[in-house]
DNA sequence: AAGACGGGGGG
DNA sequence: CCCCCAGTCTT
């Protein structure tokens, strides 16, 4: 009904919180993508897929879930399988401690929790990786739980739905949008909810172009009415980036095979395998540094620069130098937990992060030309 | 409270 | 090139 035109312009008021389920869930019925992480009930599954999801998008999870899940089916296999299988299987996904995590947390929940993903929320949050984000999503839907869940796209929904012009990344704001998350949970199918909340985030309510026309809680949305969603939510701030200069040696014996070294057990690709390299200091000459990289402290004939390839982290940026060198040494032992030589054909058994891949492939281009001439067939 | 931690898709 | 994502953990 109108008001009538006697009365004063109300003050938008926020919608009230239970108005928001029904329409939501309706448009999540006809609307909802279909996952393989969806409908289904082992909580196995869900937490891999959770774990996948943070901070990186479906599309992306999509390209590993189903192999991950077929090399390690079941809890007991991941816990079973070795750290570095399981980096392995999760080589170009990022964010590595992840990984690590997930691996950890299978073990301990094979060992003190009767070899179950814990049901319980406390429990559960004790694990390793596992936030509360994590606890509410695994459990609303594995069990239904009523449990709220708060991520980019609830951020998003929930700040443009009831304009909180609130900063994320403070503490007063958290607070808020978990209680918000928590009042508009229904009672039944909060596992549907959530799932249709960030559906909506996802496919709808974009950070820019929100497709306000076709959203389910248009007609409640405060930011819809006052005509500026795309102020919401406060932007974030953006960390400063740090360039950094490497040199890398692309050293091959004369089977083919390349020199690998394992970066440190923590920070930045915490013990994933790259070509052997050096953080170069400012102006250093990345020719003469290179050479500091060879096994042997022989003489080495024939290094030559193949290349710079750039790779772009969210807070810092490579620019590799990289030089390829033949083995000095007749043969290539010496493989051990640090170091080890590896034939291309034996690369996915490692698994290399993207940025040791781009170095990679143009020691493997050099390969090709050298062999494509074909003038010594035999 | 702020920063570390990967990578890729889209404007 | 910039933004930012189905976050968590550390300092």
């Amino acid at each position: 009904m109108a008001p009538s035109q006697a009365e004063p312009t109300p003050v938008e008021t926020a919608p009230a919180t239970e108005t928001i389920a029904a329409p939501l869930l309706a448009w999540y019925a006809q609307a909802g993508r279909t996952l393989p992480w969806r409908d289904i009930d082992d909580p196995y599954r869900i937490w891999v897929s959770e774990i996948m999801l943070q901070q990186t998008r479906v599309d992306t999870v999509l390209n590993y879930y189903d192999r991950f899940l077929e090399q390690f089916p079941t809890l007991s296999a991941l816990a079973e399988a070795t750290e570095d299988q399981v980096l392995a299987a999760w080589a170009g996904l990022g964010f590595y401690r992840r990984a690590r995590n997930l691996h950890r947390a299978a073990k301990t929940m094979i060992s003190e929790h009767q070899g179950q993903v814990p049901s319980d929320p406390e429990a559960l949050q004790t694990l390793p990786g596992i936030g509360r984000y994590t606890v509410g999503a695994i459990l609303s839907s594995a069990h239904n739980a009523r449990l709220p869940i708060v991520d980019g796209n609830v951020i998003r929904v929930l700040s443009r739905v009831f304009h909180l012009a609130g900063d994320p990344s403070r503490s007063a704001m958290q607070k808020e949008l978990w209680r918000l998350a928590e009042a508009i949970l229904p009672g039944d199918r909060p596992g549907d909810f959530n799932q249709a909340l960030m559906d909506l985030g996802a496919t709808v309510c974009h950070p820019v172009n929100p497709r306000c026309d076709t959203c389910p809680l248009q007609s409640l949305c405060l930011a819809n009415k006052l005509g500026d969603p795309e102020d919401f939510p406060h932007p974030t701030r953006k960390t400063k980036v740090v360039f950094q200069q490497r040199a890398a040696l692309y050293i091959r014996d004369r089977d083919g095979r390349m020199l690998l070294t394992r970066r440190p057990d923590a920070g930045l690709l915490a013990s994933m395998w790259e070509l052997p390299a050096v953080d170069l200091q400012d102006g250093e000459d990345p020719a003469a540094a290179v050479t500091t990289l060879l096994p042997s402290a022989k003489r080495a004939r024939k290094i030559e620069p193949i290349g710079t390839v750039e790779h772009r982290f969210s807070h810092r940026h490579w620019t590799v130098h990289v030089f390829a060198a033949e083995n000095p040494v007749a043969s290539s032992p010496l493989d051990n937990d640090q170091r080890r030589w590896v034939h291309p054909d034996d690369l996915h058994e490692i698994g290399l992060p993207t940025a040791t891949w781009k170095a990679v492939r143009l020691g493997l281009k050099l390969l090709d030309a050298e062999q494509r001439p074909g003038e010594s067939p035999g």
